[in-house]
DNA sequence: ATGATATATATCGGAATGATATATTAACTT
DNA sequence: AAGTTAATATATCATTCCGATATATATCAT
């Protein structure tokens, strides 16, 4: 899996300039792949030399102009032969896990405004993805269903132990104190 | 947040070669961080160039000699630095959600295949930290302790969901027949 | 001895990232 | 009217990273 699967995969539903191809990558799609512009303007010049989309210039009122890149049959099937090839195994980097694992390294203090953070950004993912998931479920396929569960699961798990966590670690500041 | 503080973070504990590097990364540290060894032994020569850490050549009895690297009182800076930085967001690429969420495109059979392997996976991965967990909790630093419940949770949260998912994908499986 | 596995290091092409640059239009602000 | 900020849109580049491959030593089983 790279940047060309995942882009062809959003062109099979509909046809996306480079921009909203950004766009969708930090909303829907940032909680299982991202991809930064560096990546995907040189990928859309590459899909378009080899002929798995078409560029299509359209003029727009009150913005500028877009380039608006539509799936070919050939890409088409290139991206069905990618959902049938292997699947990967996934890579996860997490900083605030790596801090988390090296916390012995800093005080108290410091750890908790780790967990504070991230508890923010968790939270904030969770009641998105939850909101997405009311919204649409309806329509949705089975198998993007429980996609989203996952997402919605695994935020609602990382809360709790989260919560727990920041209860244990003032408790061991209190003990410091005494 | 580099493969720089990772491996920086490693020798902060103890002394270590970059095969054994690998291996940390392979086994403890995989879930949240990986790296292969492409980034691991140019790394270690930039490192030792810069004189964060230094490089000892070990003799060992029955096995080829190894290089084990220790870190310096400048690399130990240098990694405090990193742990005061603001956290970075974290980069998750997913094949597998990938594939659910383009699901519709394949039949329900290849779907319940890709559940079925990340079953099995998600299983040993959370059985591997449940037992690190029960042999050296007692031992680990609470902010330690933290960072692997989150794995473990969220591996619990994400089986739960596969279960259930299988279960949903084989009803339409059978109505399809219908 | 031949093959398989584990230990150990090194390198390289291709790919991704993060930062930066550029340009257009709208919407404010002073 | 002029200036600033923000959103839209595309492009490029140095640094970093990944996966594959190569090389070498040692153990063990067949």
């Amino acid at each position: 899996m790279n940047s060309q699967d995942v882009i062809l995969g959003m062109l099979m539903k509909r046809s996306l300039s480079g921009y909203e191809i950004k766009q969708l990558f930090e909303s829907l799609f940032s909680y299982f792949y991202n991809s930064s512009y560096g990546t995907i303007y040189p990928m859309l010049h590459r899909l378009e030399k080899e002929e798995l989309i078409t560029k299509e210039n359209v003029l727009q009122e009150g913005k500028p102009n877009k380039n608006v890149y539509t799936i070919t049959d050939k890409g088409k099937s290139q991206f069905t032969d990618y959902l049938l090839s292997p699947v990967e195994s996934d890579s996860v980097k997490s900083d605030f896990l790596m801090r988390l694992y090296f916390g012995q390294h800093v005080g108290y203090e410091k750890v908790l405004s780790w967990l504070t953070k991230e508890q923010v950004h968790a939270q904030k993912q969770f009641d998105d993805l939850t909101e997405k998931y009311a919204l649409y479920h309806d329509q949705m396929h089975p198998a993007q269903i429980i996609c989203i569960q996952i997402g919605i699961k695994e935020y609602q798990a990382k809360l709790e132990v989260i919560r727990e966590g920041m209860v244990s670690i003032q408790q061991c500041q209190q003990e410091e104190r005494d």
